[in-house]
DNA sequence: TACTAGATGCAAATGAGTAGCATTATTGAT
DNA sequence: ATCAATAATGCTACTCATTTGCATCTAGTA
């Protein structure tokens, strides 16, 4: 029977019905505004913020409201499904959170993001832990400057 | 000359002198609006946002305006006096730039802020230099978590 | 001392994020 | 499949940090 279905899903259909099995197992109620915010997370390539989330889900669902993004990035985040990027300081970024740690380098000309790896979780973690005797849960490393194309035009 | 007026001073005027040699050299014009905001910051302990430093600047100016304050931090932090950091998401804060560079921890429960040392610049800054090629300006880790009070409270 | 660009004060605007509340939809039990 | 309980949604109105426009003032300089 389910393979049935499963022919007739194409690839979008098939992502949806991940994200549905996604949210299913943190508690919260699987919603259509849910799945389709989460679905943007994931195939959304860039980081976004709530407005741009909004833009696009209301492609799909025209009645969506931007309230609505909002609450759902938080719960998102607060179930751990996404996390919440400072890359600049007039809002809040998402993306889905990432199974290997890294951080962001943002060019102060023409905002162009670019991400790097960095364990900073084991070589500071640590002696963080120990020296203030903190519990750590989360860990942010923003590097801003100039990129190379910037660089360039400045001289 | 000055030999007199130094006798005259008491530690406030004293400092406030000082404060302005510095806004001197910068090319900034040397207000007291300015000079006051930078000794409240210079003096500060502890992080100040702007309404902080606003609210301690009335009790010495009555007539300073909140927008002088967000103007004069945007100001210094531009000559690279002081150092916004992003403690919170909400609002910023101000502090004056640090000769020895440190970073901040956050207690998600209670809010308090511990700072410590990592020469994050040493370390990671080569390298993603390197792999990157950007021109690095600054820095920061953020790191979130429990503090010792808190996490004690929560068993 | 007079000029002038840069600084200030005030008030109004902006813009991200939140909250209240009536309506709707999901879920678990019947 | 139906239903009640309750979580989620869509509005709208709000909050609150930060910014902006503009008339006025003032520090630095000729």
């Amino acid at each position: 029977m389910s393979s049935i279905i499963d022919k007739k899903m194409n690839a979008k259909t098939r992502s949806f019905e991940k994200t549905r099995q996604t949210l299913n197992v943190t508690g919260l109620r699987v919603t259509n505004q849910r799945a389709l915010i989460m679905d943007i997370i994931r195939q959304g390539d860039e980081h976004l913020d709530a407005d741009e989330v909004y833009r696009r889900a209301r492609a799909k669902q025209p009645r969506l409201s931007l309230s609505t993004v909002y609450r759902t990035l938080q719960a998102l985040k607060k179930v751990g499904l996404v996390e919440e990027v400072h890359i600049d300081e007039t809002r809040h970024y998402y993306e889905i959170k990432p199974p290997t740690e890294h951080h962001h380098l943002v060019c102060l000309e023409c905002g162009r993001v670019v991400e790097f790896q960095y364990p900073l979780a084991r070589l500071i973690k640590r002696k963080v832990i120990e020296a203030k005797d903190f519990e750590i849960t989360g860990s942010e490393i923003r590097m801003t400057g100039y990129c190379p194309s910037c660089r360039q035009k400045r001289k």
